[in-house]
DNA sequence: GCCGTTTTCGGCCCGACTGTTTTCAGTCG
């Protein structure tokens, strides 16, 4: 996958034509290189394919660019461009307060060259000494490289989404709050999030900062004004509080939620409008009111359709909302069934009982046991014998008319060649199978794709257990054509999982879009280990809701005398 | 360089803050 590599190219070449003054084509770049940096799809793939124009942003003349990268790992326009300005810029932009410009002048004046440079040069006062630069923004360059060298620290959704409306509770207790609202990527649901915006209305504002700046979890203030203060918490993780007007709540909202991409295409629709939009509301130019009170009004005047948040990526939404053909999003409640669950057999903590109270105190109709055999010596697992005797035990439970009905699964292991080590026979006997790869995530992209459709393929295998591995922040997903496997999937009848452990989030959501678009069947599970875990399936909730589905798309939205007969068997 | 209920040519997102300035460029979100 070099999507990667591409991206940051594109990324310097638009940096580079920014330095000279070259207007828009910055942008253009910029944009392509989002589009690359953001497609699940292997930037090889769609070379290969001459599908690259496909990409938003990319046109011819990009178009040959990153074939020309993705042939020769580089791009002589690129390097061309470099001659003028010989830098790291990539690195050396990232750095708070540094853009193209500074990056030319420290070059210029300091011969400042890579992220190093720049360290060792402020460290000893040289920036101070340039014209234009002070001693503020020497210090700021010391600040901004520390926090570089520690970043892409992104906190899960998992860890964020209970922190924000605990946040948010308290703050609701101080009596100073007319709306307490987390925006950002949080209001998205992406799957992680780098810090926490809280939009609030409040009659009397200073008090509503001081409410906030005594927070018990306040560890450090950064910053505090009438309108805005941040703070982070112990444990490091950023919160931002923003007063806002009252009367523009819904534009302030609309705007703090994002994602930029998205506002950008709404402000380009305002302006094509002879409107302008910014977190104010929308004007006329002569500056009158349009809509600024609640988001509904403001897409409604745009000449669209309330985009739910988790789909405001610049992704499609916009078209889509404008033929008011949005999908109508799954909803926790549209949920029956967790059909991921790890019990005592294996190395869960609840037994059969405890799992059933546990599903219905969630309000849960059927429940999965899915443990997993054991097929490493270091994880506790059934033997096939146990789980013959599980079979019975869920059986017996069953006669006994259960308040929740557990259905009797299994996590089998594919093996490195494709292989699940549950025999067919015993797979025939259960309710629920799903098969995930837990060993030997090295393997190749095209050995990966044959040992996926192999499993895939095998009778009574109903679901891919988290199906591209990844583990955020620990582990990249495996390469496999995931074209390839949802299309045999959808032709079996195999369903693909959407694992709500939060440091799974697997399928990642633009694969749920696209395996959507092949025609596959999603199912919901927590993967829980303990009765806690079963929270976890609103974050999957939320991840099939990034990723466009509908309660039509997943089988376990389906009272269980139609899930039944909807498995693939 | 891209793209189309304003267009195959002529447009291309907005406001605030900061630091270093005597009036604003650069950067950020």
């Amino acid at each position: 996958m070099k999507n990667r590599l591409v991206a940051k190219i594109l990324y310097e070449v638009a940096e580079l034509l920014e330095l000279q003054g070259v207007q828009f084509k910055p942008r253009a770049y910029r944009r392509a290189a989002q589009a690359v940096e953001s497609s699940p799809f292997p930037v090889e793939d769609l070379a290969a394919q001459g599908r690259l124009e496909e990409l938003p942003g990319v046109g011819a003349s990009i178009a040959t660019k990153i074939e020309e990268i993705v042939a020769t790992g580089r791009l002589g326009y690129h390097e061309e461009l470099k001659e003028a300005l010989p830098v790291d810029l990539y690195a050396l932009t990232r750095v708070e307060g540094v853009g193209p410009k500074t990056a030319k002048v420290l070059y210029e004046t300091l011969g400042i060259r890579t992220l190093d440079d720049l360290e060792r040069a402020a460290r000893e006062g040289r920036i101070r000494q340039v014209p234009g630069l002070g001693v503020k923004t020497e210090e700021r360059i010391l600040r901004g490289i520390a926090e570089a060298k520690g970043r892409e620290h992104r906190e899960l959704l998992g860890y964020v989404l209970p922190l924000a409306r605990d946040l948010v509770r308290k703050l609701a207790s101080s009596g100073l709050f007319q709306r307490l609202e987390p925006a950002g990527s949080l209001r998205r649901g992406k799957e992680t999030v780098g810090d926490l915006d809280i939009l609030a209305v409040s009659d009397r504002p200073d008090q509503a900062v001081a409410a906030f700046l005594g927070l018990s979890e306040v560890e450090q203030i950064l910053a505090q004004g009438p309108k805005k203060a941040s703070v982070r918490l112990s444990g490091g993780f950023q919160v931002d509080l923003r007063v806002v007007p009252r009367e523009a709540f819904g534009a302030a909202l609309q705007y703090f939620t994002g994602s930029k991409e998205h506002n950008i295409r709404l402000r380009e629709r305002a302006v094509a409008r002879g409107l302008k939009l910014s977190e104010y509301g929308l004007f006329t130019e002569h500056g009158q009111v349009v809509a600024q009170a609640t988001e509904e009004e403001i897409y409604e005047a745009l000449g669209l359709v309330w985009v739910p948040p988790e789909l405001r990526e610049d992704q499609g939404e916009i078209a889509a909302a404008e033929r008011r053909a949005l999908p109508q999003l799954l909803t926790l409640q549209e949920v029956r069934s967790d059909l991921h669950v790890h019990t005592r057999w294996s190395d869960g903590t609840m037994d059969l009982g405890s799992l059933v109270r546990q599903a219905e105190r969630r309000g849960l109709e059927y429940v999965a046991a899915t443990d997993h055999l054991r097929f490493a010596q270091a994880i506790p697992g059934l033997s096939l014998d146990d789980l013959r005797r599980q079979v019975d035990e869920i059986q017996a439970l069953k006669e006994g008319k259960p308040s929740v009905q557990v259905l009797a699964g299994v996590e089998a292991n594919i093996g490195p060649d494709g292989a699940v080590d549950v025999p067919r026979e015993l797979r025939l006997r259960l309710d629920w199978v799903v098969a995930g790869v837990h060993t030997h995530f090295r393997q190749g992209r095209a050995e990966m794709t044959r040992r996926l459709l192999r499993a895939v393929e095998e009778e009574a295998v109903d679901a891919l257990a988290h199906p591209t591995g990844r583990l955020l922040g620990e582990r990249a997903p495996y390469e496999a054509d995931w074209d390839e496997v949802f299309r045999l999937a959808a032709q079996c009848g195999t369903a693909l999982e959407v694992n709500a452990n939060p440091q799974r989030l697997d399928l990642p959501p633009e694969l749920i879009r696209r395996a959507l678009e092949f025609g596959v069947k999603l199912a919901l599970g927590t993967d829980a280990h303990a009765p806690e875990h079963l929270d976890f399936l609103e974050y999957g909730v939320i991840a099939a809701r990034r990723g466009w589905a509908e309660a039509a798309h997943v089988l376990n939205t389906l009272p269980l005398e139609r899930f039944l007969p909807a498995r693939k068997r």
